[in-house]
DNA sequence: CTGAAAGCGCTTACAG
DNA sequence: CTGAAAGCGCTTACAG
């Protein structure tokens, strides 16, 4: 018999760990926190695949175990038809034998397909550090769009990559994508100065983009419906009396700030509302909470306020309520997304939903579309929000 | 001249978007919300590149263009001291020219090597769906990992690649891993009872695990000292007067729940505080809430409470108000990890920092030494917690 | 339906 | 210091 498959259970943990050598080195950040460094317990050698040191079986090998061809292996593995069944048969068992794994670099090489595609997430105005991972690893927007993708792809055997970028960083990003490393791009992207879209677009690569680009770019995107979203939020607070509305908006270079703002507004101008105090936030619940602040000294009157994300909305609400003022009766609240957000706030948010699952899938299709057939042209999928009532109005 | 380098901006965008056809097709989700499909602008081709139909030139293209052999190329790019600086300058010329970027799949089927290594998040416990997902991508403790793992490896040109995986999705993970994708990885894995650490760690690829493993593994791995963090914790109640202390467990599970716990709970036995409430929560804002709204009507009397992370404690926070205490006068709370959930609280949280970027570093660290001399004894690292003194104890 | 052979684009001893 | 050649582990026309 031949090298056990990999997923046999190599030789148990014994031994005890090994008494702590408690040699203490100095810490690297600011906070200067010691460190032990001991040896580990020894149970084993590094690498159990057993006679071959670590390496995986290579095709031949199977096709000599099996008594066939490399090239009839290749064919089982991919799926060709037009293998007899008996050999097939045998083949399956020479490579569950053998424990064989195709090596990806050497089919890719061939194929000139990896198999995966990149999630490319991009801030282009925030420094490449803590705070910026801290934000895309804290708002459940980016959570919803990699389950989203990770689900569509899945059935079809293709990895997601995600990498996060700011733009001291496009340039590592654009060298990633060329080199092969991806078969295609979905491109968060959501500030209208954001030269990467159009760079990942000069490459030629397939790509498809989170929202309508700021200019004009050849390129597939999904969206949802910003405007309509906004006007949904406007109709829920005049429908249940609020007439003093307010809003707080996303940041302005963004199209999710200034289409949510923008929409709001014009439909309540239509309306005969004109004065409509609005203040810029920044998606974040800490500037959300500002914001409400900020908006209900300035107009102690409001009655209405349609925040245009619901992280800011949750803190949006902490500062209405601390200002002594309840929720919904004083002041009713709408927020944007029906993110998880959404259910931590108190009382619970009524709220925009967008579909971002469903959108990241639809991303993940069109790209899938686009890399099968590379000639295709772009396209463009806008989903509808619709409006969620819980108990913030 | 050959073809301009990718980073040559294409003909820019002039078109007008097509007007929207308009079609409407059912969503998918349960919210069906509806879409449209039109046409994006068309202005320019898919493929940019002059030419060559957006074939990246090969290593013999720019040998040819620099009239020397494609292994004098292969040198230069890889930095090899022995070539003469003329070539040497000629060569890069070349490269420039024809916007040459070596292909990842050739140079690894040769060298072994990907240069990109995992990051693994696995939580046995949790289907794999939006939920799953929405928590690591919801909580502060996942982005610190990210940020301290890629600072680490950006230096040495190494990518991550994050896979976030469950129990029933194991089986991809180590084939993901088995095919050659990753030189090593890095393993975030709390439960107990996870056996994808020994998995990982059988198939004798380069690994480094987030925390000490349940049963004795000979890998390495990186902690904090959970214990000491919660000894730091309940010292600093006492020293502030509290008598009746309590605390908010993780999942019992889970080192970093069961060991926290243990550590307050034997510091305070052997001060002779023996009668100790406490409840298991679930390291999320909700589950926070919950048990701290049961502990404090269980025992009206508790004046000092441990909650083991700042998440949990930003939940009960809020239910220790509004159940009209005054924090940290009535109760004083102490939270565990210092994430950027420590300062979202009212008031601002005192806790535990547990220094979790240079933990990941230190990692990365670890791993790229195994990764260069396959060999190494596995060791393990241990940092200190400190105590960072806010307001709410 | 199966096999022998060429070739994907690199790196790296080995000569010179 | 540089080049010719072998080879990494696959896939895929091309014959048979």
């Amino acid at each position: 018999m031949a090298a056990p498959a990999a997923e046999a259970p190599g030789p148990g943990g014994r031994g005890p760990e090994s008494a702590a050598a408690g040699r203490s080195a100095g810490g690297r950040g600011p906070e200067s926190a010691l460190r032990e460094i001991r040896a580990g317990a020894i149970t084993e050698p590094m690498n159990t695949r057993a006679g071959r040191g670590g390496q995986n079986p290579t095709m031949d090998q199977v096709a000599e175990a099996a008594g066939v061809s490399r090239a009839t292996v290749s064919r089982v593995i991919n799926g060709a038809p037009s293998v007899d069944a008996k050999i097939r048969e045998m083949v399956e068992r020479a490579i569950a034998e053998t424990g064989y794994v195709p090596n990806v670099a050497a089919r890719s090489l061939v194929t000139r397909k990896s198999n995966s595609v990149a999630l490319v997430i991009s801030e282009p105005d925030r420094p490449y550090d803590a705070s910026f991972l801290n934000r895309i690893f804290t708002d459940p927007y980016f959570g919803r769009i990699t389950a989203g993708a990770t689900g569509a792809l899945r059935p079809h055997d293709i990895h997601l990559v995600i990498i996060p970028t700011d733009s001291t960083d496009h340039h590592h990003v654009l060298r990633y994508l060329r080199q092969g490393h991806v078969d295609g791009v979905l491109l968060i992207s959501s500030h209208d100065e954001d030269p990467l879209p159009r760079q990942v677009h000069d490459l030629g690569i397939p790509a498809v983009v989170s929202a309508r680009p700021a200019s004009p770019l050849a390129a597939s995107f999904v969206d949802v419906d910003q405007r309509l979203g906004a006007r949904l939020a406007a109709e829920h607070l005049l429908a249940r009396g609020c007439r003093r509305l307010a809003t707080i908006s996303g940041p302005l270079d963004m199209p999710a700030g200034l289409d949510r703002l923008d929409g709001f507004r014009s439909y309540l101008a239509n309306r005969g509302y004109t004065e409509v105090p609005s203040v810029e936030g920044d998606f974040t619940r800490g500037g959300g909470e500002d914001c409400a602040r900020r908006l209900l000294t300035d107009h102690p009157d409001i009655d209405g306020l349609f925040v245009a994300s619901d992280l800011m909305a949750e803190g949006a609400l902490r500062a209405v309520q601390d200002l002594g003022r309840r929720v919904p009766d004083d002041v009713a609240v709408v927020g944007f997304d029906d993110s998880s957000a959404a259910l931590d706030c108190r009382p619970l948010l009524t709220t925009i939903r967008q579909p971002v699952e469903e959108m990241a899938a639809e991303m993940a299709e069109v790209l899938m579309a686009h890399i099968a057939a590379p000639g295709r042209l772009p396209r463009s999928v806008t989903f509808q929000p619709t409006l969620v009532i819980r108990e913030s109005a």
